[in-house]
DNA sequence: CATGATATCTGACTAAAGTCAGACATATGC
DNA sequence: GCATATGTCTGACTTTAGTCAGATATCATG
């Protein structure tokens, strides 16, 4: 009946009066929208005037005067950077975060509103996953973590779980050779999340030795991320490390069950290669030279 | 890692900087977002001011001055409606419509460029459609439409591909008691098709006959669609239109693969009776007295 | 055909958003 | 240290959006 692109502007004409309906209800709180989204882009953490003029596309001279209808307001207060004089940090004050508090309370009231008129939670919260992460795709950031970050240890869970689904025989990771968090921190490793507006969407870790080879362990991506380069990104920022890091031969061991992973690796330069551990999961082995 | 609401929000976010880029785009064709939002709904079909106005939640002034400049660019003309001269009817000129055709342009291509940076197009659409029929649940409208229409054949087409891959023995038409289409046309009967802007999400066919009973045919709801109460919705409005056309009992047969229909007769009212016709397909009967 | 309701339009506003040139202080590179 | 670049601010605008009270024409009803 609809072409694919006419699916797609339905789906526009759909969150286009939903994102209508959420911001006339920020107007309910006396202040003009382009104020609240200056207090609420500070509330989420940003303070660098530069950076929220960039985010809001705001013109200088309107978001100076943005800033100072809100210092009127007593709601936030601004400072010289520490580094730099010129720029300005904004901060929100006790009244400023009382605020902000409340546009948040009436975001959250909306998004819970629309998931208790719907009987499908999941399968509604699985499609809105997966259009965030491709609408968000370019601005999806790949950070060095630490792997017993909160963001690192909700993606091995995640991974985890899923070797657990995918193989046969199930996944304890105590059978597995867990590589000890400090080979994947610098000097000697790196651990990498990709994070996009706050949910992390995938990680890969390089597993520092002392012998000849380093390893490349935990690629994961999030379902509602497949399909978007991400693991190809992963891998990618994983062998630029490995190479600051000197590290001149990588190997990583898969199994068979994970078919995609298996064609990422053959696709980017990897070679197959005889077991050269025996952790009993892996069937399929790889090695690459940088 | 994150909340259910938090998932939203993120959802919230992505969306409304996609939408913000649409509006961008928008405005480079020189004209304001109000005219250009006004001209793309005449050249949607919509030709009522008072239905435009009330569309675009606009004020009546504000309304009358955008007609006002785009009657000064020669795009639309305005005439009184036939049957109550106080309403005015806009219709685009040919500059109208070429113009009209340039934003079409660009919604498209926005649309277009976003399929064809992803490999997922299937997910994404999915995806979409399912939020989109969420979102718009309370703006879907059940018309009564005649069984030969494109939108009902639509919606015949793939209930009865869906009934083919969820049978075991498969699903043939033509072996099934296929009722005719002017049994399901008033004075006799009733079809009625769920449509949510544009897109047919559902249907249910009132087979009207010179037995004792008549029959529920054909009740379908689009994957996109399930889980917002749209099955019921269709049959509430099948109900309402046998009860106009003064019948007393209804019948309908199913076949217990299909389980959640099964479900929504029983929570409904639908007391099971013995077979009631020779269909190979069906396995479970029904009655209703209204 | 008088009365009240309805649809649209006009005039007279206010508020919000956006633009642009220049001022000013501070940083950076030679 | 000087020229140049950068980040923010101010003043002086224009445009867009939104509001509200009538005016006007038409329709529906008894």
């Amino acid at each position: 009946m609809l072409d694919p692109v006419s699916r797609v502007r339905r789906f526009n004409r759909a969150v286009t009066s939903a994102v209508g309906a959420l911001d006339t209800s920020f107007l309910g709180r006396g202040r003009p929208l382009g104020a609240a989204r200056v207090l609420n882009a500070i509330g989420h953490g940003r303070t660098d005037v530069g950076d929220i003029r960039d985010y809001l596309a705001l013109d200088s001279g309107l978001m100076s005067r943005l800033l100072r209808s809100l210092e009127d307001e007593s709601l936030i207060e601004t400072t010289a950077h520490a580094d730099d004089a010129r720029r300005r940090i904004a901060k929100l004050t006790h009244a400023g975060k009382r605020e902000f508090n409340a546009y948040e309370a009436i975001s959250n009231r909306q998004a819970k509103d629309f998931l208790d008129h719907h009987t499908q939670r999941e399968a509604l919260l699985a499609a809105m996953d997966l259009i965030a992460s491709a609408l968000g795709r370019d601005v999806t950031s790949l950070d060095e973590m630490d792997p017993r970050s909160d963001e690192a240890r909700y993606c091995l869970g995640e991974y985890y779980a899923e070797l657990a689904r995918r193989f046969k025989q199930g996944f304890d990771v105590k059978l597995s050779r867990d590589p000890e968090a400090k080979d994947m921190v610098r000097p000697r490793g790196s651990f990498i999340v990709a994070m996009s507006d706050g949910l992390p969407l995938g990680c890969v870790g390089l597993k520092g030795s002392n012998s000849e080879f380093s390893e490349i362990k935990r690629l994961w991506v999030a379902p509602a991320a497949r399909g978007l380069g991400l693991g190809r990104r992963l891998m990618d920022a994983a062998e630029k490390a490995a190479r600051e890091l000197g590290i001149a031969v990588l190997r990583l061991d898969t199994n068979s069950a994970l078919a995609e992973a298996g064609q990422l690796y053959r696709r980017t330069g990897w070679t197959e290669i005889p077991r050269f551990n025996d952790d009993p999961y892996p069937d399929l082995f790889f090695e690459k030279h940088l």
